[in-house]
RNA sequence: CGGGGCGUGGCGCAGCCCGGUAGCGCGCACGGUUUGGGUCCGUGAGGUCCCCGGUUCGAAUCCGGGCGCCCCGACCA
């Protein structure tokens, strides 16, 4: 026995979580507290989820800029909630060059700010809109509880920054990216989320309206996994973005931020994740398909690992991801745990028996034991490998929306959503409560609103708070 | 910032109460053995015991001060 096995996840999520993170090679402990290292197989992870969404921005009419990582302090502060909202979360850059700067510099927790003063250049007329950028970038938050890819002192992400003509065409383009994050999450990462609106009080500072992606980790608890805002005029005022109307009047842009982090690949170990490790989506797999071979002697070595290579060579040239594990040192046994709990789907095996009869095995890691196992004859081997990745991506996507909606029920009292947030499930209910309603709830339960679903019901019902009438329904859960 | 815990080879820990040659497991290197579900044996490399000061013939251990980290809460993508 080499290694340890890895906490259940019935035992202590937590720890699984950060057990799974490390052993698995997605990150590594950084020597500043907060911040992690993302090694390569976590950045690979990352390099995944950032392509498709990268394609799918670009698809939509937006194009990549790059703005500093400084922003004079000044700008934080021109925007009253947005100042609020950040504050306490700046690190803030005094000295450079051995000397104290005239203004201190912040780095970056977003850039509206700049983003917004270089915008009030850029556009002079109707005709500059919409001006419809991004930029992939780090920022730093400086949280005072942080996890790896969940919330790190510093992280990587894409921020879209938007500026329109018209509050409607604004409010077009804040849905459309939600819509963009959603197919990520869903046709990508293998995740099911849940589109809606932020209540008010956990709008993004500065935003007139906010809307989320919300997904169910294995633990049941909420992971905020993209949010897109519509930030109304309020940028647009405070950094002076105006155009002038067809009819030779000045007009204040509407404006939109959209963003998703890096915090995605956390949502992919908790969403997938299980007893034996990751479970990659093989969308964002970096490995698809490991080979591990199998020979007892020399002579059985050689033919083995011609078979490897041939096959190997073949899966690649049709566009699998691939890697042949050939450490000398270790076992088989070994190797399958190792590539288990790294969350490789699909694993192939070829022993001196399969060279024998042309045949290979395939395992897929998301139906453990001899369930997932096959043998498959080698010549056939391209198309069951294609296959097994498709059914594998599907059945993890299914497997989270069967685990999501097993646990997400009605409450019709405010009796009722404490008991079944007290059981960790989600809670939908009627809400037309105050803040302080809301602020109550979260006291009392420890949930909060994720979102109001754009799904509602053709009805109206009574808020579980306040007792009003109320219009929508609001899901509630603890968070992350 | 409030409450709790911990700093000892790369990782996880023991030793500390009761001062006396710094240990164990894993990992790592080398040799052999094994290989279709976490092989086994041998040899070896690797340590400012968080830092500063004090007590003492002698401090990982006792005393004083500092620093750092982790967990729980408030803040948050």
């Amino acid at each position: 026995m080499s290694e340890q096995a890895v906490t259940a996840q019935s035992e202590d999520f937590s720890r699984w979580y950060n057990e799974i993170v490390y052993r698995a090679d997605l990150a590594a402990p950084s020597p500043v507290r907060g911040c992690v290292i993302i090694k390569p197989y976590g950045y690979e992870v990352w390099e995944g989820i950032k392509a498709g969404l990268d394609r799918r921005i670009k698809e939509t009419g937006h194009q990549n800029a790059y703005f500093p990582l400084f922003i004079p302090e000044s700008y934080i502060k021109r925007e009253a909630e947005h100042v609020e909202g950040f504050s306490p979360e700046l690190a803030v850059v005094t000295h450079a060059g051995g000397k104290a700067l005239d203004e201190p510099l912040v780095v970056r927790p977003t850039s509206e700010t700049v983003i917004g003063e270089a915008f009030s250049d850029w556009i002079q007329s109707y005709r500059d809109l919409p001006l419809l950028i991004n930029q992939w970038a780090n920022v730093v938050r400086w949280e005072l509880r942080t996890r790896p890819f969940l919330r790190t002192a510093e992280f990587l992400w894409q921020e879209g920054h938007t500026a329109h003509a018209t509050h409607d065409e604004a409010e077009e383009e804040t849905l459309q990216m939600l819509d963009v994050y959603a197919d990520c999450a869903v046709n990508d990462a293998a995740i099911p989320v849940i589109k809606g609106e932020k209540s008010r009080m956990e709008r993004f500072a500065g935003a007139m309206r906010t809307y989320t992606i919300e997904a169910m980790m294995r633990d049941k608890r909420a992971l905020q996994c993209g949010t897109s805002h519509n930030l109304g005029q309020n940028f647009a005022k405070a950094f002076d973005i105006r155009y002038l109307t067809e009819a030779n009047t000045q007009e204040f842009c509407w404006t939109t931020s959209w963003g998703l982090t890096t915090r995605m690949v956390g949502a992919v170990v908790m969403t997938h994740g299980d007893d034996k490790g990751l479970r990659l989506p093989p969308k964002l797999a970096p490995y698809q398909v490991v080979i591990v071979p199998i020979y007892r002697r020399d002579a059985q070595r050689n033919a083995v690992l011609e078979t490897v290579d041939r096959l190997r060579e073949a899966l690649t040239e049709s566009g699998m991801r691939v890697h042949v594990d050939r450490r000398e040192g270790q076992s088989p046994g070994f190797k399958f745990n190792d590539w288990e709990m790294r969350g490789v789907p699909l694993r192939m095996e070829v022993g001196p028996r399969d060279v024998e009869n042309n045949k290979a095995v395939l395992a897929r890691r998301d139906v453990m034991g001899r369930a997932g196992k096959q043998f498959v004859s080698q010549d056939g081997i391209i198309k069951a490998a294609q296959d097994l990745l498709a059914d594998i991506q599907r059945s993890l996507l299914d497997d989270a929306r069967e685990f999501r909606d097993a646990h997400i029920q009605n409450a019709s009292s405010y009796a009722e959503l404490r008991e079944i947030v007290a059981a960790g499930d989600w809670a939908r209910a009627y809400w037309a409560g105050s803040d302080e309603d809301e602020a109550a709830v979260k006291d009392e339960t420890g949930a909060t609103i994720r979102c109001f679903p754009f799904e509602q019901p053709n009805d109206r019902g009574q808020c579980v708070k306040s007792s009003q009438l109320a219009q929508k329904i609001a899901l509630f859960a603890k968070a992350y």
